[in-house]
DNA sequence: GACCGCTGACCGACCGTTCGGGTGGGAGGA
DNA sequence: TCCTCCCACCCGAACGGTCGGTCAGCGGTC
């Protein structure tokens, strides 16, 4: 497998990437079960037993597809525990770089979020998802304890509906609109912090009165 | 169709809601294109043409179930604006509303969700779930109006993160757990209008200061 | 000339769907 | 009460088509 396309002899066509980009752009659009190996083919511009040159299975293709998601999100929490500090502000480092990842890798974390866990790749991918989940309610959970976020929530519900609203953002974000990612995660901060209503609003009145 | 079961005549079996359920079932477990009329039958513990005295095509048992899913939310929309009042008393019957609707009929409003519009039926419940959000998103517009919510926000963007947070509950909600719908609902409300900032923290401060 | 990229024919399995025929039980007349 | 008829219900076999995957070999490029 060559890494420096320098060295790569022999008739030159696509590597991994080129098909990976293009069958994960199927693979949303169809889904993955419904995306045949002859329709992947076409879009290629080459024959099904081409793409066996590259990969060993369309499982592979998933595999690739979705490490590479997996691996990004997972470099968040990384690079927010690296950060140190009060766990609110590793938990803001965290949803901004989650939006981030989302809007950078949009493709395939879309389609790592419409995993079902059929496959073993799948389940596989779940797990990391799983613990992906875990690492983030634990932050919530010392934020809270901090004093930094209200605690009459449960951590894991707060952690879900979080990154339940971040993870919505593959529905509708489409690059090139009017939203940047550094718009768009400031508006998911503002919401999950500070919520809708009216500043001036009863709310804060309650708090006064 | 009959509609009272002491009028039906010959040999007992499913009807159209047993199967209904089942496939709905397998569908979520699956997903509906790798969810074979074969499977299907087994579940059901009859042959796969049983399945044709009841349903035209695998295509029609989708259609009626996402129909099931969109009659609701459509319902919910319609109670808030028979009850009237200000926007966003009529928004926060809504977002309770859509919790109660997804955990009274999880299976099918799942289903909806997942839908990704590659056939004909798709693409209708595709268009009423569009409808749905642009109702929402109206309201939205007019609870910021009348001064109820914060205007620094988009009312499309707040919109589909409200409800990316409330459809995000299918991925993990299950019934029989500790959570009952009304305790999510209140969650769900209180993240989104409130926000998960500490009360007593940093920006109530700054709104005095 | 070595090797990489690719082709086209082909495989067995499984897909959604059809069809002709069997079967069992509620309803109505005797 | 019993018999009989009808029909909702269901089966097994088979259809054409498509699925993911294999293999032997051809051709371009270093």
């Amino acid at each position: 497998m060559p890494e420096n396309t320098s060295l790569r002899r022999g008739r030159p066509g696509y590597d991994q990437q080129g098909i990976l980009d293009v069958a994960v752009a199927a693979f949303n659009e169809y889904g993955y079960d419904a995306t045949s190996m002859g329709v992947l083919a076409e879009r290629l511009g080459l024959s099904k037993s081409a793409i066996y040159h590259h990969f060993t299975s369309k499982d592979e293709i998933l595999d690739r597809a979705l490490d590479s998601a997996l691996a990004a999100l997972e470099g968040v929490l990384e690079d927010a525990d690296a950060a140190g500090g009060r766990a609110a502000d590793r938990l803001d480092l965290v949803l901004r770089g989650a939006v981030h990842v989302l809007v950078d890798r949009l493709p395939s974390v879309t389609l790592l979020l419409r995993v079902r866990g059929n496959t073993e790749v799948e389940r596989r991918a779940l797990e990391r998802r799983r613990a992906f989940d875990r690492r983030v309610t634990a932050l919530v959970s010392e934020a809270q304890a901090e004093g930094s976020l209200r605690s009459d929530l449960d951590a894991s519900v707060v952690a879900r509906l979080t990154f339940g609203m971040i993870n919505s953002l593959v529905e509708w974000y489409r690059p090139g609109g009017t939203e940047t990612a550094d718009r768009l995660a400031d508006d998911v901060v503002a919401v999950a912090l500070d919520g809708l209503r009216m500043p001036t609003s009863n709310r804060v009145e309650d708090l006064l009165g």
